[in-house]
DNA sequence: ATTGGCACTCAGAGGGTGAGAGTGCCAGTG
DNA sequence: CACTGGCACTCTCACCCTCTGAGTGCCAAT
């Protein structure tokens, strides 16, 4: 079944008009958007056809049409345009993304959030998992039952953890376990850290009162931590903004669904685009989604991290603006994050540390 | 005026009453609740009473009451009995609080999620704002253009950066930095790190390439955060199952206010109590916040940091139970907060990273 | 002081109605 | 043959009205 320029150019307006509105779109609207030079009577015509190859959907008989996810797809992938940010959009961003700070872990509630206000949809923003490593591990003698241990990992990010023990330690103690640690962990996956590497570790330093094991414990954690992802909503909120999402139990029922962060991390299972990926109402493997669309757009944190930042809103979103903007961001902090640090003059940080 | 014995058994069942139906509450249900022995007619001219003092309120003529602000104010500080824990509850909150890493900045989102689970009210958590200083500082050369800044805080809270530069710089000139860190930052608030400083700072390391001032930046970023203070909320969805929030201006009112953590941060300008603080309705300054109430407990972690955790409800909360399980978990972290580490058998870390 | 009774009030549910928006179809037209 | 004007038809939604029931206030009786 073909689909006509003419049909094609109907639909277009027909999903403009309804994301614009929220409220079932009529043939005589389409005639007054001017996009057309037809009778109100032709139009109904070729919506009928529309409604009948699945594009267009009708409420009851004497609504209007409104767009099925079909028509989404089609409208996502070949019909809208390509949409330019505003000088305004691309400075507020530009400015975000120049003042943070630039490690991912710490970074994804701000691009969150950015991503939300910009876009006045609730924002996701999550680190995909990877199985890393340690790469390089520090101990940080503070004082006789006190240390830091410090743990870098291949994903380039870095991980603390302050220890207070109910017992003294030498300064030799710490660098002989440090030691130990950047000799046995550094390099294997989580799985890999057995008890008997851990016993093993114990009496290569001569630990005996289980200092090994809460160190061990830490690089669990901190590479359990990079396994899982970590996952960040902004601007929820949003959401209730949208007369889809009046009805206080839809809202409930997509917020909570946000909140749970193992069910965001689900969502970009299918990575494979470098560009923006769409996610329709039911396209949605979560049926709790059903009804909403997901924008997806992906960066590189260097060579081992990638981060995922989400656009989450009803089916009528506006696709063409939320790509572009989220397209933008992702660009930016591909930038900003594979670029060194650039010291720059300390009366501009000064500046910046104040309106922050 | 004097407030009689009968008067307040017949609030309290009243506001009992309509805390659990959130519906206007009829003399009639006051008898059959069978707390006093009276005729609805006797009940009446009772409530009508309490009505004219202020107690409770009708939102309209032929209704039964609801509680005025006041009236809640008098049954948080008299009426309500101080509620136990079930042996469910308490057990859910001493597997989380022993799951979880003890340091406080990485604890707050847990906190939250757990009060917010528990309570079934969104909850707000948050390090109260203290003027840090920089206790310690350490620089870990990584390699020629890549080096970790570890700062330890007044506080107890650790932080560290990642920072690549677009340059090498040798080993030599880390130690060199880190020492000068530590003699000219340690022990300073954010406002005396100076532009002077640094140039001092610069001179005595020889660095010429703005080295210094990128760990300033740093240095005052993280003591920032100190200052103003770090806020979590988790739950917020919970509010859409509330009755009076049905109305979604008025939840969307809500959590946009609660989703801007400055905002949070002004909420318990009036540390005093030790105890459980409980603001009800009108008594907010935040006038989004004049129909709902807040419930708050503090809790120490350590000397220096002091951490506060509250919940988020309708005036019409069970402050009786939010309170109970509130000052269990605060009891719970300062406890853990406080306590050394305690290192512990292997076996009991490596289940405890699978299933979380 | 307490109670039973009664008249009164008022929000909210239920039901009927009309307006308006939109459709489908058909006959007419260039 | 594609397009259009017109018309009958459909259906939702907003509005209004009525009626019910819960709850009150007050009063006379106990």
């Amino acid at each position: 079944m073909e689909i006509s320029e003419r049909k094609k150019k109907i639909l277009t307006a027909v999903i403009d008009e309804y994301i614009a509105t929220a409220e079932p779109v009529g043939s005589k609207s389409i005639v007054e958007s001017g996009v057309l030079d037809l009778s109100s009577a032709t139009i109904r015509n070729e919506m009928a056809e529309l409604t009948a190859m699945g594009f267009l959907e009708q409420p009851h008989t004497s609504a209007g049409r409104v767009p099925s996810p079909k028509g989404y797809r089609l409208y996502v992938n070949e019909l809208m345009e390509r949409q330019r940010l505003s000088m305004e959009e691309t400075e507020a961003i530009n400015e975000s993304l120049g003042l943070k700070m630039k490690q991912l872990d710490k970074l994804m509630s701000d691009v969150g959030n950015l991503a939300s206000t910009v876009t006045n949809y609730p924002a996701v923003a999550f680190a995909a998992p990877v199985a890393a490593t340690i790469r390089r591990f520090d101990l940080i003698y503070v004082d006789a039952d006190t240390f830091i241990a410090v743990a870098m990992l291949s994903n380039d990010t870095v991980h603390n953890k302050l220890v207070h023990l109910p017992f003294s330690v030498d300064q030799g103690m710490i660098q002989r376990l440090a030691a130990v640690f950047n000799t046995n962990f550094v390099g294997i996956q989580e799985d890999k850290i057995t008890p008997a590497l851990i016993s093993n570790a114990e009496r290569a330093c001569g630990d005996t009162m289980g200092l090994v094991s809460v160190i061990a414990a830490f690089a669990i954690d901190t590479l359990g931590k990079a396994k899982e992802g970590q996952a960040y909503v902004a601007g929820a909120s949003h959401l209730l903004r949208l007369p889809e999402f009046r009805d206080p139990d839809k809202a409930h029922e997509v917020m909570s669904y946000l909140a749970d962060s193992e069910h965001l991390l689900g969502l970009p299972n299918d990575a494979s685009d470098d560009d923006i990926q769409v996610i329709i109402g039911p396209e949605n493997v979560a049926k709790e989604l059903k009804d909403s669309s997901v924008v997806i757009a992906r960066y590189n944190a260097g060579d081992n991290m990638k981060g995922i930042i989400g656009i989450v809103g009803p089916t009528r979103m506006d696709y063409s603006g939320v790509a572009a903007k989220l397209r933008y961001i992702a660009e930016g902090l591909s930038h900003v994050l594979t670029m060194p640090e650039a010291p720059k003059g300390f009366e501009k940080l000064q500046i910046k540390s104040k309106d922050s």
